[in-house]
DNA sequence: AGGAAGCGGTAACTACAGTCACCACCTAGA
DNA sequence: TCTAGGTGGTGACTGTAGTTACCGCTTCCT
């Protein structure tokens, strides 16, 4: 699969070879619930194909923390296992996504051998450091209306679909507010001419 | 001095001694900025003594991030570093601040040289990491006055000291909030006997 | 055909926090 | 001594978003 190969591809082909002979490659259907709040780790997923959705939850409000898309790694659960943490975040699958697995236990060894996952690795802290801050300066500085165009407009580019077919009450629940909020605010942008709601789903203008 | 070696003992004495040799130590008076947003970073601060604030900003508004305090490091500025991307954050001194600077260009060679750097780096990620989360989670599920408890104790532990000497508008300004709301909040929690305020400064009880 | 479950829309209300205007107080400097 | 600038306190108002309580519509199952 050449998918998989755009993300190996940087990496010494030694280490890739490794790399393949002691991971699984995993297909998870849409929706799965792939990592709970405070379970243990002992795996480091990389996305081959779709999008894993990771989020946070406290008392039945949710907020979407941000996607993590092929090629991408959720190298938290690397660090998380460092420390022997659990995890502090959710993790569910956006549509059927296959993962390749690499076990923690065998990183240290690839780290000493092969310096150059440490520079990946790196890249993708900063990765995940920069979009949780975003989401920071979303929850924190910007209005309703704004949140809701923006997260329209990231739903479509991830899922790559233009009239996005989802319900008011699963934007709520990634938003973290009411579904009557976002019924509202839908309107509003919709008169602001910025979306139209039609029965195949939501469309950006 | 002690404090130093505290930090660096974890490391291999080979590494230490090159750390040493390349890197500078510096220190910042009370309320230095030392990063600002948007900025390119070449050194990785580790903090010896005193404690460095980070923070972010949009348009006058500002909010806390956290707290880099002894024997952490920012390495926030490592991985901004490695694709020379600018700051996206604020860092000030809160007191006389002594940090190690650690040139970028030779982290890559103590890397190679020295697997057990990493390891510490991986560390510090995680430790950034869930400060941002904690502070979504403050900023997005918690109300005002529990923020301000959270805020004063964490500030009494960072500045190691009980009756807490700030004003409100410095307050305000890392809550993100008004320096009113502040006042306001105050005289409840401290109706409530979380606090007292005096001339020597807000007592947390 | 009947009913349950899910969907989106809406009005009325509440609560929280940001804003405005003004207060009294202290103290550092001219 | 007087004043300017900083401090904290307060009441009145506003705006945003969360809550409650409905509505009608569609779809799907029996």
């Amino acid at each position: 699969m050449s998918t998989k190969h755009q993300f190996l591809s940087q990496l010494n082909p030694a280490l890739t070879k490794e790399l393949l002979a002691d991971s699984t490659t995993v297909t998870f259907e849409k929706g799965t619930e792939i990592l709970r709040q405070g379970q243990y780790v002992k795996v480091v997923p990389i996305v081959i194909e779709g999008t894993i959705k990771v989020f946070t939850r406290q008392e039945d409000r949710e907020l979407l923390l941000y996607y993590i898309e092929p090629n991408e790694s959720c190298v938290m659960s690397f660090s998380a296992s460092l420390k022997n943490q659990p995890s502090q975040v959710f993790a569910t699958t956006e549509e059927n996504t296959t993962v390749l697995l690499l076990p923690v236990s065998k990183i240290p060894g690839w780290m000493k051998e092969f310096p150059d996952i440490n520079t990946l690795f790196f890249q993708q802290f900063n990765t995940r450091y920069t979009e949780l801050l975003d989401t920071i300066h979303h929850v924190w500085f910007d209005s309703m209306d704004v949140r809701l165009y923006d997260y329209l407009v990231k739903k479509s580019q991830v899922s790559n679909q233009n009239p996005i077919k989802i319900s008011h009450r699963q934007i709520a629940s990634e938003l973290g507010t009411a579904r009557e909020v976002v019924s509202r605010v839908m309107k509003k942008i919709e008169t602001e001419g910025k979306v139209v709601q039609r029965s195949q789903g939501i469309e950006i203008l």
